[in-house]
DNA sequence: TCAGTTTTGTACTGATCAATACACAACGGG
DNA sequence: CCCGTTGTGTATTGATCAGTACAAAACTGA
């Protein structure tokens, strides 16, 4: 019954997506995000509802995507030490345009904050989930032998986090790959043995 | 000759920098910088220009403030180790609304990435000088002993930066003191020795 | 074929954006 | 004292902001 839609809902998101984090937040306008996705203004807030909507639904694409991938790569072969080197050196894009925009979920962070809505719940969320992850391959990395003895995982998750955020902040200041590599064998060398 | 100005231009630069601290660039309007300053439209575009101007006025008035701190932190008492582990816990404000604010250039890096105007021009000499001084304090902790042997004093720096900035992004998740401080003490224990 | 439902395009809303025009106020030098 | 210069307050600029009203279009089920 009635009309269907003329276009992909998460197809359109995904344009969103990389619009917001082309742009930033609140640099986006509507009019921005009607020419990314190719739809008009009735389509995108009869679908969407508001902006700000359709960016939680962009960020949770882009989370749950990203999220993903970290799992599989600390879910892969090797020892627990080998996994997360792999997710550090994923933070290291090959290309220069990519890295220059570093990480949507770093440069909200930045921008917005934790604000008191959907938003800030999708952020925390984000944070919550890599914690966990990181928790458990330190766990597994402590019982494996390829990580430090006496380590306290949960510490080590934060650290982690905190080190995959500054390399995406060193990627927006223009860093170079190499650098960054140095910067990720350093950040390890803290908690191999 | 002529009329004198009513205010303090510096400490007005001061009041408009904490309102982009606040808020971020593109969410402060010309109207919040009026009613951070007390000053009049006239007055400020009088005064400085452009909001663009006014930011950047803002924004280097917050970097030579904070590096100045920072080279005291690296060039006081201690082990060249201590220092930098003074440096790292300046990071971890003690009050919970000042560490959300995070840092003003992770947060313009962030948002704005690396314009290719004045604004640019800033954030990158803050890197510059950031670097700089990094590189000059590793070099003296290998020569006292304080930090490991066969350190690249560049690529440790780039840590450091990286450290830093991963840092007040965490602030910016609502990470607590305590683990802000544990993640610090991890990252200095994969350079000292 | 047509009634019912949803999508879509166009035009428009009031609000707010950064920036400016301009008259008047306030001062210093002569 | 008053002319020239600069600062300030008020009103306003056109552009753009997010969001909406509404009618025509496009489909489905009967």
């Amino acid at each position: 019954m009635a009309r269907p839609r003329e276009f992909d809902e998460t197809a359109a998101v995904e344009k969103a997506m990389h619009a917001f984090w082309e742009r930033g937040y609140e640099a986006t306008s509507t009019q921005d995000l009607c020419e990314a996705t190719g739809l008009g203004r009735s389509s995108v807030y009869n679908t969407f509802t508001s902006k700000r909507a359709l960016f939680r639904r962009s960020l949770t694409h882009y989370t749950s995507t990203q999220l993903d991938r970290r799992q599989a790569l600390l879910d892969g072969p090797g020892t627990a030490a080998e996994r997360i080197a792999a997710v550090l050196d994923s933070a290291v894009e090959d290309d220069l345009e990519e890295r220059r925009r570093g990480c949507l979920v770093v440069n909200t962070l930045a921008e917005l904050g934790l604000p008191e809505d959907e938003v800030g719940a999708a952020l925390q969320a984000d944070t919550d989930r890599n914690l966990a992850m990181f928790t458990e391959c330190v766990r597994e990395g402590v019982l494996d032998g390829s990580l430090r003895d006496g380590l306290d995982p949960a510490e080590v998750a934060e650290f982690l986090l905190s080190t995959t955020s500054g390399l995406r902040v060193m990627a927006r200041r223009g860093t170079s790959r190499e650098s960054m590599h140095a910067v990720a064998d350093i950040a390890l060398s803290a908690i191999t043995r």
